[in-house]
DNA sequence: TGTACATCAGTGAACGCGCGTTCACTGATGTAC
DNA sequence: TGTACATCAGTGAACGCGCGTTCACTGATGTAC
């Protein structure tokens, strides 16, 4: 569990296959029926087992949806990177701009999957903040990362606008801190205001307000 | 039935006032839930009455939904004739932009009700083409009329494109018979396909490929 | 105006369905000696 | 290499749930005389 070594044994490799398998049966189900109707029993039967079967993978139908939430997030983390790092780092605008585009484009290619990551709640469903938080940050950790290192190239301003609210600008210190930011506080609620403001448009693209 | 006439006893004005009521709490829970999700149970919840008291009003849930669809289609074809009539009968342009347009922005404003008329089918359901392809035919009736009218005016020449397949020249042929239309074929045909490019587009919006 | 009957809205019990989930089980695959 | 035990994948029956839908019923509202 600790350690993803290579040397798996025959069984250990059986296992992380059929969970794959699940993950993908999951996937498409998701895209033909979306979130609300995905069901454990029906993913059984496409992988051609009893439906008791799968929770020996999985615990429970929320598991299965908090898999593929990290899975997605996970897909659109490497999509926004790539389209990031596509652009050399001094050219703040650009990767700005192509990241607010690469969440676009993914969010327009797969619906089902950005509704599950940003839409309306699932019924019935809530994430496990523990396993969810981490990989569903990596988009605003990205904009954050362009965000401090145009402040560091003194290519940002602070802006005199007023001041942040003392409960956001403790939140913000704790962010600030942990990722080594040098951006001041004006600016990082700025990026957040952003950040919203990005998917807001998207989320009115694809599925209204 | 057959003659929507004024006088209506008290018990025909609460009867149609139950029915207003229950599309109307369909539409909520399309919007809340989806149309995959739409159960008579909750309606029957939600209007205070137990579950099978609801089957005095309608036959079944496809035939909820079928109401729904009707609805919806009535609300868009409104949408879309007032902003064709908001421009003059010659504006022949910018009447055909300004329904391109209402769909679009009827779309984007009730993406529910949109997906339940022209996006992915709802599991288990048909709907009955006797009550819908009437009022699902209005807005391309409106195309195919503004379509005429600049024909007629001398702002349409015919294109000198490859001539229309035979069987589709035969429906063609009903359609324009049963408008009166004098439209020729290839520019009905090249309007079907104005039509489904409009929608192709906006689908793509609304919920991606 | 008053009575007798028909019509209708709403009730409550019941059915079969697919769902999520549990549990005791069988049998195959791995591990220890 | 061979046996004895532990681990694990998959089975099948069972549970309680919400769903769509049917049905016999009660009681209130309308209609005919």
């Amino acid at each position: 569990m600790a350690d993803p070594q290579k040397p798996q044994t025959p069984r250990e490799r059986a296992r992380t296959r059929t969970i794959q398998q699940i993950i993908q049966l999951g996937r498409e189900h998701l895209a033909m029926h979306g979130a609300a109707a995905l069901s454990l029993r029906a993913v059984a039967r496409d992988l051609g087992v009893v439906s008791s079967a799968v929770y020996r993978y999985v615990e429970s139908r929320d598991e299965l949806l908090t898999l593929l939430l990290i899975d997605a997030y996970g897909e659109l983390g490497d999509h926004v990177d790539a389209a990031v790092e596509s652009l050399p780092a001094g050219d703040f605008r650009g990767r700005f701009t192509a990241l607010a585009h690469a969440v676009g484009n993914w969010a327009l290619s797969e619906p089902s999957r950005y509704a599950l990551l940003f839409g309306s709640p699932v019924p019935g469903y809530q994430a496990l903040a523990e396993r969810t938080t981490v990989p569903g940050t990596r988009v605003v950790y990205c904009l954050m990362e362009i965000l401090d290192a145009a402040y560091r190239a003194g290519k940002l301003t602070e802006p005199e606008s007023a001041a942040v609210a003392p409960a956001l600008a403790a939140d913000l210190a704790v962010i600030r801190d942990g990722l080594g930011l040098a951006v001041p506080d004006e600016l990082l609620a700025r990026g957040a205001l952003v950040w919203t403001s990005i998917f807001g448009a998207i989320s009115f693209e694809v599925f209204g307000q």
